[in-house]
This record gives C-alpha cells, sequence and structure tokens, in this order.
DNA sequence: CTTGATTAATTTGCGTGCAAATTAATTGTA
DNA sequence: TACAATTAATTTGCACGCAAATTAATCAAG
C-alpha cells in the first residue's frame, strides 16, 4: 500500500544517477581539457570535426543533441581561439559553414591521452562499459521515440 | 598503428552517450515538471525534502553533489514558491536551516505520477534497469575515488 | 583572551542548455 | 512573379553548474 511513496525515493530514481555521472565524468574531464582550452562540450564538438571536417550548425546539433542557440556562442568561441571557421554558405547564405583549421587538427595530438585517462577513471572493465554503452543507447533510442 | 585515433572518435566514447541521455532524460523531465512549477534540478532537492524534513547547504549538496553555489539562488527560488522555509541556525549562525513546508509536502502528490510516465518513457526491462543502476554507481564511486 | 585558521553560505563570472522570439534567406504556390 | 510558409541561424531570457573570491561566524593554538 505504501508503494506509491517508495517511487519517488532519490534511491529508486534511474535518471538521478544518470545525472550524476554525467557531471562528474564532465567534471574529471575539466582539467584534462584545460591544457586544450577547451570546455567538455568544446571537446565534444572538436571531435566532431576530427571525424567531420566541414559542417553546419545545423548538422551538429543533430549529431550531439545540441541546440543552435547552444552552438551559435560555442562556435564563435571556438572560432576565436582559431580552431574553426565560420562562414556563410554562398550558395544558402542561411546556412553557415563551419570547418575545422590546421590548429584544430593539431589539438587532436594533445587529446590523444584523454581517453586512456578517462577509462582508468571511470574503471570499467570492459564488458561493463559494452553493456553501458548498449543500455545507453537504447534508451536514447527510447526517449526519442516516445510520445509522452 | 592507427590505433590510437579510434580512441577519439565519438562512437567510442562512453561519457558521450551519458551526456546525452542525462540531457535527453531531463528534457524529457521538463513538461511533467512544469505542473508542479519545477525544475529538473528543483525536483531533485524537493525529493530530497520528502525524505528529510529539514537539512542545510552543505547536507544536501553532499548528498546531491551540487555545489553550494548552485544551491543558494535555486532553494532562494524554492523558498518564493512556498515549498521551502531557509533560516540562520541560531546555534551556528553560518548554516542555514533548510526545512520542507506543507506546501512543498503537499506537491509530493502531484509528482507521484511522474516516476511511471518516465519509466515507460525510458523503457528498459527490469533487468537493463538494474544492471544500468549498479553501473552507474560503481562509476560514481570510481570516479570520486580516482585522484588524477 | 586574541588572533589566525577553518568553515558555511553567498556572490561573481563564465559557459552551457534550451524554449521562444526574431531575422534573413529560400521555397512553394497561387 | 508576388507573397505566404518554411528554414537556418541568431538573439533573448532564464536556470543550472561550478571554480574562485568574498563574507561572516566559529574554532583553536598560544
Amino acid at each position: 500500500m505504501e508503494r506509491d511513496n517508495d517511487t519517488l525515493k532519490l534511491k529508486n530514481q534511474l535518471c538521478f544517477p544518470i545525472y550524476l555521472c554525467s557531471k562528474e565524468i564532465i567534471r574529471k574531464y575539466t582539467p584534462l581539457l584545460e591544457e586544450l582550452d577547451l570546455t567538455y562540450t568544446q571537446y565534444i564538438v572538436m571531435m566532431y570535426f576530427w571525424e567531420k571536417e566541414k559542417s553546419n550548425v545545423k548538422e551538429i546539433g543533430k549529431t550531439l543533441l545540441l541546440d543552435s542557440s547552444t552552438l551559435t556562442p560555442l562556435l564563435k568561441k571556438l572560432e576565436k581561439k582559431g580552431y574553426v571557421t565560420r562562414v556563410r554558405s554562398s550558395i544558402d547564405e542561411r546556412n553557415l559553414e563551419v570547418a575545422i583549421t590546421d590548429k584544430g587538427k593539431q589539438l587532436k595530438e594533445k587529446a590523444l591521452s584523454i581517453p586512456e585517462k578517462m577509462g582508468k577513471c571511470v574503471n570499467l572493465s570492459k564488458e561493463e562499459a559494452e553493456t553501458l554503452y548498449k543500455i545507453m543507447y537504447k534508451i536514447l533510442t527510447n526517449v526519442e521515440g516516445s510520445d509522452n
């Protein structure tokens, strides 16, 4: 009969530890990324560009699930640091062509040691990591697909 | 030899989907919490108070892993909404006693339907949920404990 | 007892994060 | 061809999130 009461306990929330993990992991990234003069979100964007030289705001946002209103100022900062260029498309002036610079590409070398350091810090077995990975993407699929 | 290159691909990041999940789940909470006039973080704090009538900034922060500089304005907002009271401790004036009000307690009734709705949205099997839960708390333990 | 260290909370500053409104360019259609 | 609808990016406004600095209270060593 007291069942309903328990569903609202913090211990029974699945979302709460996800929220905590996300924050704590980002906090662990921060000092490592300081050496690259990047925030975590900027790092995510740079990883995107290490795989794809050129893109635009909409595409980036779709891949990284970031709103254009988050990306606009962030990309301006990356431009100021010299890691990307921002130019309006001559074909369709609505689009902003964002491209990585040489300096941005070079940044990747500095980042090479980060995944290993973070891996040691998170410290999961290969199996756990794989399981987690699968479940996270399942959640993402489910959440995106649900109407309510 | 190209091994190093792959570790920086977005697909190989474990932290990226955690970050995405956290954001997307919070986004899903938002319309449900609007009816309670709460943001997600405020909701977490109210869940805390549904279990513990009275506390202080430091304690709350320790449990919820929130900085006092995040909590101070947030608690002021909850006070303005009439969900908590904020009074300096007479024993030690440095401490701020934060306590839930009757209105805050009543809010719990309105929240009762939220866990089920979110559960349907995330849509994991009981087994997956338990696995995920364990791994998340393992990460939290590891991350907190690691020096680097 | 006093004063330097510690502690709790607040303030400041900066960077997301996102909904909503706005601006500017393009598209589709009468 | 006009002009309404759509689209991409930007701007605005608000709420975290946290490090660093500040303030005020308490503690502790001499």
